[in-house]
Formats: structure tokens, sequence, C-alpha cells
DNA sequence: AATAGTATTGCAAATGTTTTCATAAAATCG
DNA sequence: CGATTTTATGAAAACATTTGCAATACTATT
């Protein structure tokens, strides 16, 4: 095969091997049933020969779609986005096209910067995590008319579609949670919340569902840690090691849980006798550590397959009628939690 | 700004509000020294009124780059190639390129469907996790003339230019880890070696150090397990409850060496007294288990970056020396290893 | 002031497709 | 068998840029 790789092997140069014009071999690939089935053969042999490959950026020019999908999280590092990186990845390919990802490091100024250079690549739609964004964005977005979708985040009254979860949810069930085992020394250790709405919604739901209880977390038992399982060990680590310590830990995601459980194994603490934990989030692994990780499960895989699904399907039928999933949290309750030590 | 979205905003758009011709547009993007500054200014300031953004498709089809790298990665999902895209990605973010990811699930047939994919959009560069691949996938971008790139493994003559590490030396260091503590009962736990060059260097590099010991693997210590925490906590569950004990667990990877370590502390095993756990990765979080994971570290992010600064410019000055980077491994002893407990 | 350079700009061709329209050939019908 | 419809193909315009070449205006040199 590919006899002839002599010079730019383009769709004319196809014409020419079979003997037909570029309209044919076009055709052929466009709209099938328009040809000859023995033109078409003589087409696909020559195809082959050559070496043919469909030049997209040609097509996109001509209004076509360019057959890609941007993707803008905030981080790929981490388990929870990696997941749903995958899972919408697989979803989208799987209807044709193919992702174009940029991070920006939960900075919603280089946000706007990535998606900027997508447009330049004239993508057929682009996806961000979360609801909040700059007004620079979404006036970017709006005004290109490029479809939008937002992700990981649900809330009805969402200017873009979503397919997500409700976070402020998440952050109650967690809070509930620990309420219902009569904890009510409770230490919080969350990211930062700036540029996250995500880590907001979740935090501001838990301050909610304690104060309804009449519980207020003291300064010193509200803590911040980054995404990194080491950072979160040391701060769960200074907020253990405080004069009196917290019977329960909520934290802002399951990266964070894995490091406060390390961090009080490192102690000497057992867990959940002398102190219960729980996460947002059940990552992959939060089954697994010992004991098993108790936890708000935000279905990342589903969210990511969702969103592909039907925001494929939103591009390719632009019958643009808003859409708004939500998808279900369960708590999974493991081995880190239980009642309050009786002391 | 953008006070006009009547129609289509495109080069000669703004070159009528600026009153200039679309040459000059075009030139103050791409030379904009050979434009004079003053009707530059007005062509800015033509540029935000219109909201105008350069489109890709169009400048890739007359010949000039398309601004953007394939990346094709077995999996996104897991901590390992999550860390290395990230840098890839940040890497050739900062020369100004974008990424198109694609993963193929551990089949290089599905390799082969991915790069095509991405040859359609006239990327300017594609990047291959490890250094086996199908036939047709070397000659399609051999024939395309397409800057390939290997990353994550090294080999001193690999056909196509690489930056990763020797993975044949990393199952070495972690086999003559165990060997110089006087491991000699020693169980495998490995991932599947078909289409994954990665773990296959690693085991038969591992067989190959023990065998100079005089030591071989009876099949019953010989285990496999993908690439998930919970189902190599079940491998290495059944490994540790066979007759006979092993006094040490190879992994061949950190995930699969968690998933051991947690099966280990399940069967209420002392590590490292009771059984010594080494992986190969150091992923993010194998500092951080208790005890921390002793590992033999393939710097990921370093890779990432370094294959994106690398290629970038590869791609950019096209002058094509092949280069083979390869970077250093480390063994890093921490708290899972430790010598055969004396019973 | 004439000449030679240099700096700035515009014109037009080229890039690789898709699609509308027109045409030619073949098939259907009475 | 001629008229009409259907099927199959080609010609050419359009898409949004970039760039070589030519033209013009300006500056420096003698």
């Amino acid at each position: 095969m590919a006899k002839f790789q002599k010079d730019k092997v383009d769709i004319v140069a196809v014409a020419k091997a079979a003997k037909v014009s570029p309209s044919t071999v076009s055709r052929t690939f466009n709209h099938p049933n328009l040809v000859n089935p023995a033109t078409r053969k003589k087409i696909n042999r020559a195809v082959q020969r050559l070496g043919y490959i469909r030049n997209r950026a040609a097509q996109t020019m001509h209004g076509k779609r360019s057959g890609t999908i941007g993707l803008v999280v905030p981080t790929i590092n981490h388990a929870i986005f990696a997941e749903v990186i995958q899972a919408f990845s697989d979803s989208i390919d799987s209807a044709g096209f193919t992702l174009l990802l940029a991070s920006h490091g939960y900075n919603l100024d280089r946000e706007y910067a990535m998606v900027r250079k997508l447009l330049e690549h004239r993508i057929d739609g682009v996806a961000l995590v979360g609801l909040e964004h700059s007004k620079a964005t979404v006036q970017l977005i709006k005004q290109q008319r490029t479809p939008a979708l937002a992700i990981w985040n649900y809330s009805n009254d969402s200017p873009l579609p979503c397919v997500g979860a409700d976070n402020r949810l998440a952050g109650r069930l967690a809070a509930e949670h620990l309420l219902a085992l009569e904890h009510r020394d409770i230490g919080l250790i969350f990211p930062k919340t700036t540029d996250n709405d995500r880590a907001h919604n979740r935090l501001s739901a838990v301050r909610d569902a304690l104060y309804e209880k009449g519980i207020s977390i003291p300064n010193e038992r509200d803590s911040e840690a980054p995404y990194s399982i080491s950072q979160a060990k040391q701060a769960a680590t200074s907020l253990l090691t405080e004069r009196i310590r917290p019977t329960a830990l909520l934290c802002g995601n399951d990266v964070i849980a894995q490091g406060a459980l390390f961090a009080a194994q490192n102690l000497g603490l057992k867990v959940p006798n002398d102190l219960s934990i729980i996460g947002i989030g059940d990552f992959k692994g939060s089954a697994d550590v010992e004991p098993g990780l108790t936890t708000i499960r935000i279905p990342a895989e589903t969210i990511g397959q969702l969103a592909g699904e039907r925001f494929t399907k939103y591009i390719t039928s632009d019958d643009s009628e808003h859409f708004r999933l939500c998808c279900e949290l369960e708590c999974i309750v493991r081995g880190t939690t239980g009642p309050v030590p009786t002391c």
C-alpha cells in the first residue's frame, strides 16, 4: 500500500488516481449513497493506495463541523477530574468527536484564555467545569455562539446547559451523616474556595446544616488544604493536635479525607473509634483504603459519559433546547465513621 | 465591546472596519514588525470592537502549523498518566500549542485508530506512550511525515525520539532492593503485559534479577492484577493466604502496591514487620499512605514537561535531529520494606 | 534635486474541501 | 419509441486565511 507517497496526497490526487472528479471523491466520504458502488470501490482503492487521510481543517473551513470538542478543567492531575475526563473523552469519541483538553489551575482568568485558545480552533462545543465563570468567558462563548456545557455541578437555574450533581446537597449530606451519629465537635478541612464554586457550595451547605443544629465551627476547627494528600495530612495533623480534639473531620473531598485518615493513623488514633472521617467524591481508591472511607458519592463516570452523550447530540442536532441533568448523590457509609467516642 | 456581532466576523470584516486590506490584518498577527505601529493600533482596536477570533482551521489549510499536538495514552484514569498528561499539556501550552487527547485502553489497534483520527486534524506532532506500537501505526506516522515522540519509556535504540525512563532498570532496582534485604520468598503482582511494553520490561527485568540469584518464582506466587486498587487488593489477598506466605511483594506499579498494602492491613499483617511491599512509579499519594510506600520513582512530571519542551522545539525548528532523553530513576525507601521477618 | 534604498501596503493566487447547479446517461412509462 | 424521471458525475464557487510580488510613499545620500 501507499506506493506513491510522492507529493501532497489530497482529494484531487485521489480523484486523479481513480479517474474521477474531486467532487465525486468528496461525495464518497460524505454521501456515499449518492455515488455508484463501482466508482466507490475504485475510489476507495485509490485512497488505500495513496494513503489518503481527510483534512478536517479544510472541511472546517468550508463550514462543516470541526469534529472537536473542547474541555476545560481546573486540573488533570487529580483523581476526580481524571475520571470525568476519561468518561467524557470516550463518550464523545464514539460520536466521532475528538477532545481538545486544557486546564487552568483553578484560575478563572486562565480559564478565559483557554476558552479563547480553543475557540481559535473552531471547536464545535466547549465544556467547562462548574457554574462559576468570569463574565468575560460567558460573554465570549455567547458572542461566538459556541455551544457550551457546564459539567460537574448541577443547578436548576444554571444559565448554561449542565450535567452534574448538586454540590450544596453533597455538603449537607455529609454534615447530616455526622450529625446523625451525634457528632458535635466537628473539624472542617476544605480547599480554597476562590474560583471554585464546587468547594464553595459544599462548604456553605455544611455550615448551614450545622448552624441549624446550633453548631458553629470555631476558627481553629476550620482548616484549609489544597488538593494534595500530603498537604491535607499536614493540615489534619495540626487540627488533631489542638488542645481539644474534634470527634469528627468533615473533608471537602476524598483526597483531603485520605490525607486526614493517614494523619490520624500516623498519630496513633483509631478510626472510627477515636475519630470519624467523612469525605466527598468517592474517588477511585476511596473504597479500598483501610478502613474504607465513608463519603458522599459523586458519580464522576456517569457525569462524564452522560455529558458526552447529551452534548454531542445537542451539537449535532442543533435543536437547542436547554437541558439540565442532575446526577444522584449517595452517602456511602464505610469504615471511617462511627458514633462519638464515649470517653 | 463587540458592538457588531452582526454577521461572520472574519479577517476581511476587521480589515473593512480598520480601513485596511485583509493582508495587513493578517500581517499584524503574523509579522507585526512589518506593519506600521499606527496601523497596528487601528487594527487591534477593530479586532477588539468586533470580537474577532483567529481561525486556525484556515491557517492550517494554508499550510501553517495547526498549533495542536496529539497525545495518545492507554488511559487517562490512573494516577501516573494523569500526571504526565498535565505536565505535557502545560508544557506545550506555554509554547502556544493545544492538546488533542485520545486514549486506547491498552489496545494497540485502537491506538492506530486514534492516531488516524488525530492525523485528520492535521496535528503538528503526535506523542505516544511507550515504544511498542503496531506496524500500521508506525507506518502511518512515517508516511504522513508527522513528527512523533515516544514518552514514558526510554531505550537507546528507539526508532522514534523518546523521553522517558528505563523500565527494565526500574524492575531491576525494585528486585535488587528486596534482594539486598535478604528476601528470597517474593510474590509478584503485575498487570497484563500484552500491548504494554512498560509492564513487560519491568517484569522480565525482575525475573532476570531474581534468576541471577538463583531464585525463580513459582506460579502461585506470580499474580496478575489490572490497574485498580480494589482488584489488586483481591489479588494480593489470595496471594497472602496461600499455605506459605511470601516475605515480600514486588508490585508492577504503585496502584497495585497500594492495593497490596491495604490487603495486608486488612489481613492484620504488620507492614513491614510481617511483609515487605515495593511498588514502581511513586505516584502522587504513595508518599502519604501509612506506612509510606517504598517504590522506584519514575519522574512523571519531569517526563511530561521535558517531552513537551523538547517536542515543541523539535516541531517548530524542524531541525530533525533524533533525540532520546533518559530520565533518572530512584529507589525511594519509605516504610513498607524491611528485613525478612526472623520467625 | 535626483537616485537609491527602505518601509508600508494592497492585489491576487493558493491552500483542500464541500456543495449547488448543470449536464449527461440510464431507466421507467405510456 | 419518445417523453419523463432518476441516477451519476463534473465544473465552479465558496470558505478564511497567508504570502510573493508589485506598487507606492517616504528617507537618506550624494
